[in-house]
DNA sequence: TACTTAAAGAATAAACTTTATCCTTTGATA
DNA sequence: TATCAAAGGATAAAGTTTATTCTTTAAGTA
């Protein structure tokens, strides 16, 4: 397992085994909820409590360490923060993956035809996935 | 008030008061959630049921008559289902308002990009309405 | 227009999700 | 190594959503 502790540290995060073996399932699975959270840390600590899963990910959302991913018709995931990208869900096996898009165009469309400041944008496609495709 | 009989009928849901003062909600507000929906119901309706808008907003869901919006850091919003379009969020306000966006571009760049079959996209920006920008 | 029936509404309980509380343990700093 | 704020675990409490039961009603039909 890569050490996180450096990365913990630098949004001043207090380094543990539980946030670290956290910050790990989510740069491996790089998206995951809350139910698989819990139940891939219960392996490495079996009285791990649900509320030390829901008060990491809080704080971790707070100082902007992690991001919540909000996809339609799914239950929301969480990501390590990283440059802004666009995800697609796979309707039949709910598979999550990013994608580097140029959203500057449809941005400039928006901030064009409203009113509003515009400053952040999320996109999220569904579809099927390759496998999922056959 | 506008006459919601034919709308409701026409997605095979059986036309009752407090259905036709759902939707009225719905296409007055454009956008809302379950807590305003109940509150809003309680004025006209003051013995209805919590569970009686979450039966039927899961019907009208069901049905497609209606559309669930996942907004980041927000509630979600129910919303009539209409033609694609994209949605702007006031980060201060709340607001949330439509928007008509050409999102082939991005569509395309995505199906080219990856190996996804995709058929629906969604876009949600995040930032200032008119008033809270000054 | 009255009759019939499946579906919807209201009240309430139950299930599920998230947060709060309390006490113990531990990581970070000196 | 000692100190202390913060984190973890257990559990209760709060909040959200769904299920259950019974009553009422919309919609089709005679």
């Amino acid at each position: 397992m890569i050490d996180y502790t450096q990365l913990l540290k630098e949004y001043n995060l207090k380094v543990t085994p539980q946030r670290v073996a956290i910050t790990d399932e989510l740069y491996v699975h790089g998206h995951i909820n809350i139910d698989e959270l819990f139940n891939s840390l219960k392996i490495k600590f079996p009285s791990i409590s649900l509320a030390t899963i829901y008060k990491n990910i809080n704080t971790m959302l707070e100082r902007f360490f992690v991001v919540e991913v909000k996809i339609p018709h799914e239950k929301s995931v969480y990501e390590l923060t990283k440059e802004l990208h666009s995800h697609m869900v796979c309707k039949s096996c709910h598979a999550i993956e990013d994608i580097k898009l140029d959203t500057s165009i449809l941005f400039e469309e928006a901030s064009k035809k409203s009113h509003f400041n515009l400053d952040d944008i999320s996109v999220v496609f569904t579809g099927l996935c390759e496998k999922c495709s056959k």
